[in-house]
DNA sequence: TCTGGGGTCCTCATTCCG
DNA sequence: TCTGCGGAATGAGGACCC
């Protein structure tokens, strides 16, 4: 390990909901929830003021709004935060060419490697200016944390939110570490902290204590090393720029268990598809075709098998999905299907029709039995069309107000991007019973009005979100000083007017 | 109104091959 | 020829992360 602290991690405060409220003036300084507003949705992000309540991320929606009854719930816009994601990794990338993306809200950065930073002082000068450039291009705060490993940045920057920075002097790390919950630790999870916890193994010092030996004995080998050198702090694992992707999969929840085989089977066909789509816009074809089942008890199963080459034919895959899911017993109901493809290669063309050819001539016979899938394409019921929505969220939402594929009804999801042909641009606080409820705002307005319209009012219709930052001035929309109207901590008016 | 979606990595069992 | 053994590949499942 180094010996200075050159790594950063960075991690943008409740990135969704700090969005949300730069984008929506009337929600800074209230509880804002962003998850999924189906009847299995879980909270993706809470606003710091939705905290204080107990909801935090994973939180089964129903347990959020029996917490947070008056919070704003609202639909992720990952084409927004995808935007904004691409902006702050753009600035960290201007201070070194070692930037380790790990979601859109978080990366590490090795400052050394540009000579950007050499010890404790020019390191904490880089962050300073870091998280004001940041704030200064998109309104937003992110803490950052310096440390001389990825593990100790991380836990630095976690130490440092909301919206500040802790450098961890090297030579202190074992003495900060000590007291720490095993939690603290990376791949620390929910079942390793039980385990740990019924072998009496509470802190990190703990583990340091139990020995190498011991943590292989109860965790086995790899996940052993790998924890036991982690409570001694060290952690040699390089800033890695590029990684390779090594699958890609498609999932949806159901807000209903489907029973029906036939209609399970066109889920199934659906998703091959929509995965296949997703392969070939990455530029890539894979050998192992996935199917995964959840059913109605949250038991989860998988069934793969391995083709003889690569393909990102949608064919190839439909079938493989289909004799796949001819193992499975779906009796009972399923509540999720996925569909996935790994053993990834790079996309070439000869490779890929051989293979079509020669599997589906391998299987003339019984392909005939189990073809039935394809047949409806495009038909999407009513309950699909529930499917759909829950689904959405992968990032290729259909824009709102446009009609979902095969669906009568426009639909107007919370928190999406509208304008209206008398009343300007602004955002939908929530719909049903044929009407949407809109408040007309931008993100350098002052707090708007709420309007009322018919789901189906000609003059209103989807639009692109708005940047947060005026271009040219460079004023922040962020929170800073942003107005809050409400005395106590979101006991205020709800926000989002229900129905 | 219990529990999303998209990933990675590890372990263990089985099978095939030399 | 029979048997044992050690990979490598494969398949299933679990844990974890954001």
């Amino acid at each position: 390990m180094r010996n200075a602290p050159t790594i950063l991690h960075l991690d943008m405060d409740a990135f969704y909901a700090s969005v949300e409220q730069a984008s929506k003036p009337s929600l800074r300084g209230k509880a804002v929830i962003v998850g999924g507003l189906g009847p299995r949705g879980v909270v993706a992000t809470a606003s710091y003021e939705a905290r204080v309540f107990g909801v935090h991320s994973a939180m089964p929606m129903g347990q959020a709004r029996r917490l947070a009854p008056n919070a704003a719930y609202l639909v992720p816009r990952f084409g927004i935060y995808r935007e904004i994601s691409d902006q702050v990794m753009g600035l960290l990338r201007e201070l070194s060419p070692l930037v380790e993306p790990l979601s859109l809200d978080e990366a590490f950065v090795d400052l050394e490697a540009a000579g950007k930073a050499w010890d404790g002082a020019s390191a904490r000068l880089v962050g300073t200016k870091l998280r004001a450039d940041i704030r200064r291009a998109t309104g937003l705060a992110g803490s950052v944390g310096l440390a001389a490993s990825k593990m100790l940045a991380k836990i630095a920057s976690e130490q440092a939110k909301p919206d500040g920075m802790v450098l961890i002097e090297p030579g202190t790390e074992r003495a900060l570490l000590g007291p720490m919950s095993v939690r603290t630790l990376p791949g620390v999870g929910p079942a390793t902290g039980d385990h740990l916890r019924r072998a009496g193994i509470l802190t990190v010092e703990e583990i340091a204590e139990a020995g190498e030996d011991e943590l292989v004995r109860l965790l086995g080998k790899a996940h052993g090393h790998a924890l036991y050198a982690m409570a001694l702090a060290h952690d040699d694992r390089p800033v890695v720029a590029e990684r390779e992707t090594k699958s890609v999969s498609v999932e949806d929840t159901y807000d209903v268990d489907i029973h029906d085989r036939i209609r399970v089977g066109m889920e199934v066909q659906r998703l091959a598809e929509r995965c296949v789509r997703r392969l070939r816009e990455a530029g890539l074809s894979g050998r192992t075709i996935v199917l995964k089942v959840r059913r109605y008890d949250f038991s989860t199963l998988t069934r793969s098998e391995t083709l003889r080459g690569p393909t990102d034919d949608p064919g190839v895959v439909r079938e493989a999905a289909a004799r796949l899911l001819e193992s499975v017993d779906t009796t009972g109901g399923v509540r999720l299907l996925g569909v996935g493809v790994s053993g990834l290669a790079d996309y070439t063309q000869e490779d890929l029709f051989a293979q079509a050819a020669g599997e589906r001539a391998e299987r003339s016979e019984v392909g005939d039995r189990e073809q039935r899938g394809p047949g409806g394409d495009g038909e999407v019921g009513g309950v699909a069309g529930v499917a759909e929505q829950s689904g959405r969220g992968g990032g290729e939402e259909p824009g709102v107000g446009l009609p979902a594929e095969g669906a009568s009804e426009r639909r107007w999801l919370a928190g999406h991007d509208v304008r209206h042909a008398e009343y300007g641009p602004g955002w939908v606080q929530g719909s049903g019973l044929g009407r949407v409820t809109v408040r007309f705002e931008t993100p350098g307005s002052e707090p708007g009005r709420v309007r009322t319209f018919r789901v189906d009012d000609p003059g209103l219709e989807g639009a692109e979100p708005l940047p947060l930052v005026e271009l040219g001035d460079g004023k922040g929309a962020g929170m800073g000083g942003a107005d809050v109207t409400d005395g106590a901590l979101g006991v205020g008016e709800s926000p989002v007017v229900p129905g």
